[in-house]
DNA sequence: AATAATAGTGTTACATTATTACATTCCAGG
DNA sequence: CCTGGAATGTAATAATGTAACACTATTATT
């Protein structure tokens, strides 16, 4: 049984304090760009971070409890644009969602993990893929400038169950 | 100059020996899974066949003539996922846009290589990234279904004329 | 050939996802 | 204070994707 450090989250662990490092690194970010964490922004970041799970724009729309009435999606479309371009959340093409960055953002060289199951989704830094795929467009005479890879499966979670 | 064969097509080319080719496989896979290449799914594919550029659901439904009348949308998402199942046609998640499989029919283990300046797509094999990816969900205890990788940038005709 | 079973079509309506436009408000810097 | 750029609030609408259903064509069975 492979019990190595996985790049998914625990069943049971510290969300709250992920959170705090997840709005933590945020707020670094924003400082280091001379930009602004309004608290729209952070809003979403922080029901993004709340779940290691993908959001449609629209499931956070619904969850937006903002003073008793709810955003236009405009404003979520906004927030999301902002916080992808600091690189604190990355949409998964593959399902029209985003996800909170795990990790120190680095946007380039990423690799997500999709649970077809529990939705779950784990990143993983896939340095040696990044550069594999920088080598196999190289070779083709191609410019690379971003990539995405996102795979489908079952988390090990789900896979364990399914099996029982 | 790299002029090694280039997964690129080349800027003048057969096209019409692409698109019969195309169909020519088409109508194998068909035979193979006995399924049947109708009239709609035949003129989808030739579309998509007719560019080595992606093409919008509803651009295709724009471009379709037939017999003076359109198409409504769902038989071209028909039409889409039945070729995309025989892997005929394959989703460019990043971009909602479709393009027509180049190659032999694999699915698995394909990257694209997508021309931010001009659309062009370029279908690599990338047998060895699946196997990298295969090999790095596996070692988090991941079981892979399926995965996509999708790289942007700029293809070797608008690298070279970008620099001019 | 008649019939039943199945696959595919034509169509309408609708659901979901994302953007545009514009007036207004906020806020840092002069 | 006041001004210019950034961000917001809001409504409208575009773009993308599905569901449902009656109908037609094809295939298989007798």
């Amino acid at each position: 049984m492979p019990v190595e450090p996985s790049p998914f989250p625990a069943r049971r662990h510290d969300h709250d304090a992920c959170i705090a490092e997840g709005l933590a690194r945020a707020e670094e970010a924003c400082r280091a760009g001379r930009k602004r964490l309004t608290e729209n922004r952070r809003a979403v970041l922080e029901l993004l971070l709340s779940g290691h799970r993908p959001l449609g724009a629209y499931e956070i729309v619904e969850r937006f409890d903002w003073k008793g009435r709810r955003p236009a999606p405009a404003q979520i479309y906004r927030a999301l644009s902002f916080l992808e371009a600091l690189g604190l959340v990355h949409r998964i093409a593959s399902r029209n969602a985003y996800v909170a960055c795990s990790g120190p953002g680095e946007g380039h060289g990423t690799v997500f993990l999709v649970c077809e199951q529990c939705g779950t989704v784990a990143e993983l830094g896939g340095a040696g893929l990044g550069r594999a795929v920088h080598d196999l467009a190289g070779a083709s005479g191609f410019e690379l400038h971003a990539h995405v890879l996102e795979a489908t499966g079952r988390c090990p979670d789900c896979a364990r169950a399914g099996e029982a």
